[in-house]
DNA sequence: CTGAAAGCGCTTACAG
DNA sequence: CTGAAAGCGCTTACAG
């Protein structure tokens, strides 16, 4: 068994067999202790190479009752917002000496129980989810229990959990001054769905902005659509059905806005030039667009590092109350929303 | 200990002590074994639910001498090409009830031996590798001995592991010909360093499609660099140092692209007007970039199954020779690459 | 159909 | 400084 091209796994007992010693020695050596006399260790470490030894870290975590794993459930890796995010949670997990269990829902909260219930039984020391579209915290409790903390990112999901929020409203208000500052009025809240937490949070900041300047919205400057590209490029019309129109759209989120420009393209309109347009995410899209897209950029790495520090936190003191940590966004202006109303200018 | 909302996890030995079962017992039910009585069945699949009961799934595999997870390394989430392919294995993965092992090790071979040192911790099944740049594979090969099986994505690595490539040569090809046929005859290939396998066998296709029409490609219509917007941007100038200049350049790679667009921008080209371009990787900027690029697309979330599935079967027979499979490509044709030369067009 | 016993690979008091 | 024994949560022959 000492062949290190044998078949089976080389386990702490081949070690300690090889040595003449026993595996709580060879244990100690493991794990660094000072307790080992240094040549018994070089001993030992001459041999562990030697064999190829790989230590097996679930069963030194059952033993100990510890977890090395964190669980990150992600609604959509393609979506880069998404990945940036994994990305960022996985570098800092990383960092900690933790490994990261990835799961994705695809937008299904059905898939959602189903992933979290498998990556459940691979015993993570926490979660980091972010939430699919119509998640349901009743029927999330009971899965998770009280003993493994999660953290919820970018979604809403009632109490009890830690959450980090972005600062939708914030965004949306940053967006939208920008443009009264240009001169806009009419400035319409384009695209996402109201029932979502998000597109609410940043449809109030939209109306904060207005409100602060004198304007009220018209209740056609408000249209609905999937945050999809292409459901905002159908969707453009809306914008126009009533005279006087809208002169600016803050968007939902970047690929609305991108649907936006092409549904105004269509109709012989060109963002940034005749209509100004802003758009939530800063996604990679956005820089290279024509034109490039004025956005809230939230930094999706970013959130990434601090939902895993939070969540690492959280690991350290699992009695303290449950927190809303909410995330800094701020305005990336380009091009789509350089046209200015110079009637209006201050 | 039959509180749910107890501190310590519930375990086998707690339902069988509620049950007055032996564990035993309790573990056929939980693996659906034909062999236990309708009634005692039901009697435990409630107080399983009662109690909360999460299956360890880690204790059940150290007994069973079985993993029932893929470790998925990555270059770097953040790049959409292997974010698509990360979801594409994850959700593989899943649908044959596995869990993902997320590791990313930011191009660095040195983050790369760390990250699978960690990982390989985990006991994972079999492993999914997009090398980093210059893999040594001498250095890995001691590190996986030969009881993880190791599928590599996108870069060669040496023999003895599976290997999922693109046709880098094919697609070099598809885009050269695609000049060809619009009356190009001075086709540089642009970016990418020539010590990259992939940057290698794509010049390959870029020289065989040349050959094949009868042109011999000149030095200088071989420019270098870093594989981002950035330098290719910074390149652009090296193009048009001789005349005649290239008329049309085959890209690396999206980003190349992109920046060479940029760069032609500068100095007053507009590519697809008069100077063809063409990409590969057909990235999500691909399609809303001015002008949209012409491409080579590789679908990486198929390749991202595609990769999940080699390794699943290299699960299920581990004494086949290792294989390598060649994924196709296909080229998609946009705008950037619109600009045709009348005199010479068949 | 159910139970007693051994064991997966490791760690942790406890002795000495 | 090192070893013997018990145990983490589960499964697997083997009895009965």
């Amino acid at each position: 068994m000492s062949d290190p091209t044998a078949r089976g796994r080389v386990t702490l007992t081949d070690i300690a067999d090889a040595c003449e010693l026993s595996r709580a020695t060879v244990s100690l050596v493991l794990r660094g202790s000072p307790l080992v006399n240094a040549q018994t260790r070089a001993r030992v470490e001459a041999e562990l190479k030697r064999q190829g030894y790989v230590y097996h870290r679930g069963a030194a975590n059952l033993r100990r009752k510890v977890s090395s794993t964190v669980a990150l459930v992600i609604n959509d890796l393609s979506n880069p917002f998404f990945a940036e995010f994994a990305a960022g949670v996985d570098e800092a997990l990383a960092a900690a000496g933790y490994v990261t269990l990835l799961g994705s829902t695809g937008e299904s909260s059905e898939r959602q129980q189903a992933v979290l219930t498998s990556l459940l039984e691979h015993d993570p020391a926490g979660i980091i989810l972010s939430p699919a579209e119509g998640s349901d915290a009743a029927r999330l409790r009971p899965l998770l229990g009280s003993r493994t903390p999660m953290l919820v990112f970018n979604r809403a999901l009632g109490d009890g959990w830690d959450y980090l929020a972005l600062d939708n409203a914030h965004g949306a208000r940053l967006a939208t001054e920008h443009l009264l500052a240009q001169g806009h009025r009419r400035i319409a809240f384009f695209g996402g769905h109201g029932e979502s937490s998000s597109c609410f949070e940043r449809r109030k900041g939209w109306q904060a902005a207005l409100a602060n300047a004198g304007v009220t919205p018209e209740p056609q400057w408000i249209v609905e659509c999937a945050p999809t590209r292409l459901e905002a490029a159908r969707q453009t019309g809306a914008l126009f059905v009533r005279d006087p129109a809208p002169t600016a759209a803050v968007c939902y989120n970047d690929a609305v806005a991108l649907g936006l420009i092409a549904g105004l393209a269509t109709r012989g309109r060109r963002a940034g030039l005749d209509f100004a347009v802003t758009g939530f995410d800063d996604i990679p899209e956005a820089s290279v667009s024509a034109p490039p897209l004025t956005t809230i950029a939230v930094d999706p790495r970013a959130r990434g590092r601090q939902a895993a520090e939070l969540i690492l936190q959280r690991l350290r003191d699992t009695s303290a109350p449950a927190t809303t940590t909410i995330a800094p966004v701020r305005l990336h202006a380009r091009a789509s929303s350089q046209f200015t109303l110079p009637g209006d200018a201050a």
